[in-house]
Order: structure tokens, then C-alpha cells, then sequence
RNA sequence: GGGGAUAUCGUCUAGAGGUUAGGACGAGGGAUUUUCAGUCCUUAAGCCGGGGUUCGAUUCCCCGUAUCCCUACCA
């Protein structure tokens, strides 16, 4: 049979970066096996504040960033359909109603307040905490009682009460829990709606999953569901339970620990591959081929799940900008550049694109003002960005207007303007590179060579302050392809400013 | 309180009944000297504890301990 496997996230916003991982375990192994990848929407519960029907959206997105798309799912349909479990209502209904009447199910008219004294009074007496199955054991009269007056209800599983449930996870073994310590889980909802475990078991059954895999946190329920299954008279697929992904004091990763909503992660500029590679190897590991660096290809090559770790991962942050550096600085310049583009509109540093209807001749002056200028400076860049929003401060220096001494650094200027040659240094650059018959790095450089023979001093006297003239600080590229970039014109306007303005400071009484 | 799972450098992990316990991130040092980054080289850093089984256990078993997860008409 071949391998059906299904994503099954609910829509309670941007997904956490958790259950993208457990999506692309999901593809991974559809991919691996020549099988299906499934996605399937949760949305059976409808409280407010947990339902963000943007959600929907976000998830969607973040599938399509990652580039695992599923076979069959709610944007394209498929065979299984729908793949909303809201639009499955009926087929949940069939057969709560058969489990009801072979006994396997009950409706428990118990109310919320009930319920919560009674959980009280069990935590006071230090007891386990469970429905204690009043409505399970009503009499015929009592039940057709509260039919009659339309009491509302909820259906629950009638668990068996003594035995054991076996489970059998592909990464752990077998598990044996005993069944009276399970709850008679609600399976229906007084609204009407089913619940994980009912949902689950009928769509994964309907839609032929033959894989489940989720995270860590669905083991010690696991039973229930296997319970459902079994009172539906269908065999449970395969169990899957993935580590789950912890914050650096252990615990499940949440807010606390920094972002967690993929949303995040892509808006920060980090690139798809980085975290599609970063998350697999969150929990799976290629063996003793000691890489880290896979491409998609590798990657299904090399999946199985006797790969997947079984203790939780704590998700390392540093270790994912390595990463992400790693991927930025082996794309093609162009994807950069395109990328960045982005990130330099939003902090104002170039302006929009002129729109479709803008004329020829404004577009090709934004593409020459601004595009050209921007093509030029962000390859320069590449190789010290670690995420893509970092372009920003990057390559600020080159689109802000230097205003000496705005806009510089001073503790740049400090340490390097106080050099007795930087007056002369200036003046003989000014002429020399005014002078320049073509404005190239290397041109640039033999230029700077000479002035650095004539002054008598060292390379590097000449280099800092010189980068700290025309960029107002002490980092950045090397300074001839700065120079280039930046151009003639910018080139000479500041380090004329940082003359003007410094040597009228400095000699004023 | 009950149940389940897990335990190798700070972190992600590889590994095998006998290994100098390997790699990566991060950290330290060095090289490249035109800064930063990058790249290259390099150093430190680990088998939770106790019993067994065994010639031998970090590896297999048991117990303990610790941690996490579940214990909802949330998923």
C-alpha cells in the first residue's frame, strides 16, 4: 500500500514552527516513498479566540514558502475531499450515531459546572482526574428523560474499563497503557462538533491515511485515539511521534522563548531552504554522515523514520543564522538582490517601484537612480548577512545622506580622523580620484597607493580614514569596491564635506 | 496526585558490547592584515547516578534521579 500521509493543523494562526517540521517530515516521506502528502484543516473548535480564520492563510503560505505542497488538500481538492473538517460534519454525524447505538459511544448530559466540581473535589483528594461516567451508566428512563427534555449533551467514548491499550510508535516501540486509567473522552461536542480524536480517526480513516505523525505531546493520549479507532472498527495507521521542540530551559517552545510563528521567520528574511534544512535536522539526522548541509534532493534521499531522534531538541537560534548565512552566501547574487529589495522599501532607504501606469521615462530613471545603484551594493554585502533584513543596516551608509558630521559615527571618527596626515590625505585624494580616467576598484586602489607613497605613512593610515570619510564608519566592504560602489560623485561630495566641515571645526579658535 | 516519554560536549547530534567517543553550532586561539564578515587551521568541552548481565558496558536489563509532555466540550 502505498504511503498516505497527512498534515493536520488547525487554524489558530501563523503555525508554530513545530508543526511545520512534523509538515515536512510529513512531505519528506510522501516524497521518500512515492506517496501522498495530505493536509487536512482542524478547525473543529470554534471558540473565538481560537479560531483565526486568517489563520487558514498563514498556513498556506508558509507550505508554499517552504515549496512542500500537498497533493491533496483544501486549496486544490482531491479524491478525499473536503478538506475541511468544518464541511465534514455530516460524515462525523453517521457515525457518531453508529457508535452510540453499538454501545461504544454515550451521550453524557453532564454540565461544564458538574464537571468542574467534580474535577475540584477529585485534585482536593489527591485523586487522578477523569469523568467519574455517570451518564455512561443511566438508566434507559433517566436517558430517555433528558432526550425528551432536550438536555443539552455531549458524546463520549465508552473506554473500556479494565485491559490495556497497546500502541505501537514506529520510533518508540510498543507502549502499554491500562485502559481504566484512560477518560472517557468527549468525541462530540454540545455544539455539535466533533473533536481531535473523533475527527481524527474518521478522516484519517476516509482519506486512507496510513500514517500518523505528530508531535510528542499527543503520546500519552495516543490510547484514546487507538480506542476510537478500534469502537469505529478501523485499523489505526501507523503511530509516528516526533520529538517535540523545546526552548532553551526545555520546555515546549513557545513566545517565551523568542518567535516560534514561521511568519516570523520569513519575514525576517530567512531563506526557505535555510529552514527547511535547520527544522529537518531539529530531530532527524542523516547518520554517520556528519553533514548539515542537505539540498531537497539529499534530503528525501536520505529520510526514513529510523532517522528521527526521540528526545526533544532545543531550537538553537544561532545555529539557524549560521545556517541561513550559509545558504545566503551560496545563492546567486540576483536572488539576494531581489530579495533584499524588499527590506530596503520598507526602511525607506530607496522608494517604491513607480507603478505600471508610471511612464517610460520615470521608470527608467528609478531603475538608474535607484535598482542600478542597489544591484551594485548588495552583492557586496552577501557574504556578511546572516538574515536578510540585516541588508539594512548593511548598506544604510551608502544610501543615507553623509552630512559630516551627521550621520557619522564618533567613535569612527575619533580614532581615525586624529591621523596628522588626514588633511593632506584628503586634498590629494579629492584631486587624484576627481581626476580618475575610469572608476574602477583597481583604479581606485593604484590611486590610493600612490597618495600612501607620497605621505610616507602605512597602507592602513590611509585605508580607515578613508573609509571613515566616505562611510562615516569602520566596518563594511573593502574600501575600493566601496568606492566603487558609492560612485564619483558621492565619493567626492563626502570626503569634500568631511574636509570642509572638520578642518573649519578643528581650526576655528 | 496519576499516566507516558526521554537522558552522549552549553546546544543539535553520530556511534559501537572492546573506539584516541566523531561531526556541526556556539566559545577560545591562530592564519589571511584593508576593518567587519567570510574562509582556512586549531583548542577546550560530553556518555545522569546505582545495581546487575558480561572477560569487558557509555552501549543491554532493572532501580533511582532529573526533565518534558498529557491529565479540557484545545488541538
Amino acid at each position: 500500500m502505498s504511503v498516505r500521509v497527512r498534515f493536520a493543523p488547525s487554524p489558530t494562526g501563523s503555525p508554530h514552527v513545530g508543526n511545520l517540521r512534523t509538515a515536512i517530515y510529513d512531505w519528506l516521506l510522501a516524497r521518500k516513498e512515492g506517496g501522498t502528502f495530505i493536509a487536512r484543516l482542524e478547525d473543529t473548535d470554534r471558540s473565538p479566540e481560537r479560531y483565526v480564520p486568517e489563520g487558514i492563510y498563514d498556513i498556506e503560505a508558509s507550505l508554499r514558502f517552504l515549496g512542500i505542497l500537498p497533493d491533496e488538500w483544501w486549496v486544490a481538492g482531491g479524491p478525499h475531499g473536503p478538506y475541511v473538517q468544518s464541511q465534514r460534519l455530516p460524515l462525523y454525524q453517521a457515525e457518531i450515531e453508529r457508535l452510540i447505538t453499538d454501545g461504544s459511544a454515550y451521550r453524557c448530559y453532564c454540565t461544564k459546572e458538574r464537571l468542574d466540581e467534580m474535577r475540584k473535589a477529585q485534585q482536593e483528594r489527591g485523586l487522578p482526574t477523569g469523568y467519574d461516567r455517570r451518564c455512561r451508566f443511566l438508566s434507559p428512563e433517566d436517558r430517555a428523560h433528558r432526550e425528551a427534555d432536550g438536555t443539552p449533551f455531549v458524546v463520549r467514548l465508552a473506554m473500556p474499563l479494565d485491559g490495556v491499550t497497546v500502541l505501537h510508535d514506529e520510533l518508540r516501540g510498543d507502549i502499554t497503557y491500562e485502559n481504566r486509567l484512560q477518560d472517557d473522552q468527549v468525541l462530540i461536542k454540545s455544539d455539535g462538533f466533533p473533536t481531535y480524536f473523533f475527527a481524527c480517526a474518521v478522516d484519517d480513516h476516509a482519506m486512507e491515511i496510513t500514517h500518523i505523525i505528530r508531535g510528542d505531546d499527543w503520546l500519552s493520549s495516543a490510547p484514546k485515539l487507538v480506542q476510537v479507532f478500534r469502537a469505529l472498527g478501523y485499523t489505526a495507521p501507523k503511530f509516528v511521534h516526533p520529538p517535540l521542540i523545546v526552548g532553551p530551559d526545555k520546555k515546549k517552545l513557545s513566545k517565551r522563548h523568542g518567535a516560534t510563528q514561521f511568519s516570523w521567520f520569513m519575514e525576517q528574511g530567512y531563506l526557505p531552504e535555510a529552514l527547511l534544512n535547520f527544522l529537518v535536522l531539529l530531530g532527524w539526522s542523516a547518520g554517520d554522515e556528519n553533514r548539515e548541509l542537505f539540498t531537497v534532493p539529499e534530503l528525501i534521499e536520505r529520510f526514513s523514520i529510523a532517522g528521527m531522534s526521540d528526545s526533544p531538541a532545543v531550537f538553537d537560534y544561532d545555529k539557524l543564522n549560521w545556517m541561513n548565512g550559509q545558504y545566503i552566501r551560496a545563492s546567486e547574487p540576483g536572488r539576494i538582490i531581489g530579495l533584499c529589495l524588499p527590506y530596503l522599501r520598507k526602511a525607506g532607504l530607496i522608494p517604491d517601484a513607480p507603478s505600471a501606469d508610471a511612464t517610460d521615462d520615470e521608470k527608467r530613471i528609478y531603475r538608474e537612480t535607484w535598482l542600478d545603484y542597489a544591484r551594485r551594493i548588495i552583492p557586496l554585502e552577501q557574504e556578511r548577512m546572516k538574515v536578510l533584513n540585516e541588508v539594512v543596516d548593511l548598506v544604510g551608509f551608502f544610501f543615507e545622506d553623509l552630512d559630516f558630521p551627521t550621520g557619522y559615527d564618533p567613535k569612527a571618527v575619533a580614532k581615525w580622523f586624529g591621523v596628522a596626515h588626514l588633511k593632506p590625505l584628503l586634498e590629494k585624494e579629492i584631486a587624484a580620484f576627481e581626476a580618475l580616467p575610469e572608476w574602477t576598484a583597481e583604479a581606485l586602489e593604484a590611486a590610493t597607493r600612490a597618495i600612501t607613497e607620497e605621505l610616507g605613512v602605512k597602507f592602513a593610515e590611509v585605508i580607515h580614514p578613508t573609509r571613515v570619510a566616505t562611510t562615516g564608519r569602520t566596518v563594511g566592504p573593502g574600501v575600493f569596491e566601496t568606492l566603487w560602489a558609492l560612485g564619483k560623485e558621492r565619493t567626492l561630495k563626502r570626503l569634500r564635506d568631511c574636509h570642509r566641515v572638520y578642518f573649519q571645526q578643528i581650526e576655528l579658535p
